[in-house]
RNA sequence: GGGUCGCUAGCUCAGCGGUAGAGCACUCGGCUUUUAACCGAUUGGUCCUGGGUUCGAAUCCCAGGCGACCCA
């Protein structure tokens, strides 16, 4: 039968609910039990028993096997799966001032339609915890059929298209997302402890700063001016500590206007937090309490899995510099180079590609990290002392020319975190701005112009402080073992589908 | 950006040049211990879209759309 035939049935059920002087839609239904919690409650109850107390249970009918008068419903409720058993005589009884009452389950229900039913605990003869209904409502007739019930949705188009059928269907994605709540909610409550306050920074703002990346372009009407949308909180974050707050975060979405990949959504989730009076070293241990106190909130052991690799989360973690971890996987050591010439020529024979537009020796040493180095950084590791160059908001090290106070965490050979004791002279960022702005000039659309206000900022004083950036959604992904991005995250972009969309205006 | 693969009933899929199919779901009938319930009978199609080749196209060719995977 056609989806419209299906429906029409369907709409049909609802008009004969209303001639019984029914709702389809109601109003409200008291729950007194989860299934997972009647699950566990009833463990032990033995097969045939039954247990004379009432529970009042509501969730979406997954399942129906009517008999001429007896019908087994499985229900489904955010928690799990339990049984109904409905039985013609004991219905009738109960609710003895509906005569429709049994027909009308085997006629004007289907799978899919949210239900709400009272009555007993009852472990059927066949081992399968029920609940034994002594009265129910229809909650909400759905008119849309489910997805076949043995194979289920996987069409991995329409499961991103239509999450709610998938969510409905595959316990496993409601879990991920479950888990990600606990995620989120465990660490704002470890920054809370460690006295952290989370202040909520501009989405839109006049110039897009803090990270080399595309950004959205939008327009205000009324103040006539082109705003962009945020490609991190960075800067604004700083700009709280200049004005006092010690420890600041937030959480929340950022926007790049770039590619879609299984490990990039054009709007991603991500934390930064800035400390003052700590440096990077001090930020690394945070790091790792941080992502230890995500994991234990979801799983059993900080040994975990991630698509068939093992990996141990146990800190400490080693922590290298780059010119070191180079050094180890190439045998070249950056620090002997006194030209660029010798560096390239020496990176060229290691078998390092592409790097005719390294104007650089530091930008020479991130491109060979990057080539060889990363992939092999599967148990955590983290990766310190890069380039200025590539580090425009980091503070130069204390004892190595050329180099910033900074980190990089990696697991699994993907960039997980990133921090660096922050820059606080304003006339060293206003040089670096500048450099930046310079190769936004010259047509780098990831670059960006110099931000006077942060400037100013930075003129009235930031002390010693520390900052540290993370994308959650790669962290969710890691700790639920999650391929890709779209797992993670309820609602992906996806190009809309060709009926979608709206005909150009020639 | 390049390559490979996919798109057929509500769902999962078969069919690969000769009348569009199966299972599940739906509809109808039967059934008081099922759990992929069962038994019987029906119903259901823009074969992603548009061109082309052909007597004839879901099938072959071209272009496009959406998606997946790999590479850069």
């Amino acid at each position: 039968m056609a989806s419209d035939d299906l429906r029409a049935t369907r709409l049909e059920k609802a008009d004969q609910l209303r001639q019984q002087g029914l709702t389809p839609y109601g109003y409200r239904w008291a729950v007194t039990h989860h299934a997972a919690e009647l699950q566990d409650k009833y463990a032990d109850l033995a097969a045939g028993a039954e247990v004379e107390v009432v529970v009042s249970v509501a969730g979406r009918i997954m399942a129906r096997r009517v008999f001429g008068k007896l019908a087994f419903f499985t229900l489904q409720d955010e928690t799990g799966q339990i049984q109904l058993y409905l039985d013609k005589k004991a219905i009738e009884v109960s609710m003895s001032d509906d005569s429709q009452a049994f027909d009308r389950l085997k006629q004007l229900t289907d799978v899919g339609d949210w239900f709400g039913a009272t009555g007993t605990i009852k472990r059927t003869e066949k081992g399968e915890l029920s609940v034994k209904v002594q009265s129910y409502e229809i909650l909400t007739k759905s008119l849309q059929p489910l997805p076949d019930k043995w194979h289920g949705l996987t069409d991995i188009e329409k499961r991103y298209r239509q999450r709610y059928v998938d969510l409905i269907v595959n316990p496993e994605v409601r879990d991920t997302f479950r888990k990600r709540a606990l995620i989120t909610a465990a660490i704002r409550r470890y920054l809370d402890r460690q006295g952290f306050l989370e202040i909520e920074t501009p989405v839109l703002q006049a110039e897009a700063g803090g990270a080399d990346a595309r950004p959205f372009v939008t327009y205000h009407n009324t103040l006539d001016m082109q705003l962009y949308l945020r490609i991190a909180t960075e800067l604004h974050l700083k700009r709280l500590v200049v004005g006092g707050f010690e420890r600041v975060y937030e959480m929340g979405r950022i926007f790049r206007n770039e590619g879609i990949s299984t490990r990039h959504n054009p709007e991603f989730t991500s934390i930064e937090m800035y400390q003052a009076y700590g440096d990077y070293q001090d930020m690394m241990t945070t790091v790792e309490e941080l992502i230890v106190t995500a994991a234990e909130s979801v799983l059993p052991s900080l040994k975990i899995q991630y698509q068939e690799q093992a990996i141990d989360l146990t800190p400490p973690w080693r922590r290298i510099t780059m010119q070191d971890v180079v050094q180890e996987q190439t045998g070249l050591d950056f620090r002997q180079f006194d030209s660029l010439a010798a560096a390239k020529t020496a990176a060229k024979a290691a078998g390092i590609r592409d790097i005719e537009g390294c104007d650089s020796i530091g930008r020479l040493l991130n491109e060979a990290f990057e080539q060889k180095v990363e992939a092999t950084l599967i148990e955590p590791t983290f990766i310190t002392d890069y380039p200025v160059e590539i580090s425009p908001l980091a503070k130069p090290h204390r004892s190595e020319p050329g180099l910033v106070e900074r980190f990089e965490l990696f697991i699994v050979g993907r960039e997980t975190a990133n921090g660096f004791s922050e820059l606080t002279d304003p006339v060293d960022q206003r040089q670096r701005f500048e450099a930046q702005a310079a190769r936004k000039a010259a047509g780098d659309l990831e670059a960006h112009g110099v931000d006077e206000d942060f400037l100013m900022a930075l003129e009235y004083g930031l002390p010693p402080t520390v900052g540290m950036g993370m994308g959650i959604d790669r962290l969710v992904m890691l700790l639920c073992d999650c391929a890709s991005i779209r797992d993670v995250i309820a609602f992906p972009l996806l190009k809309p589908e060709a009926s979608e969309v709206e005909p150009e205006k020639s």
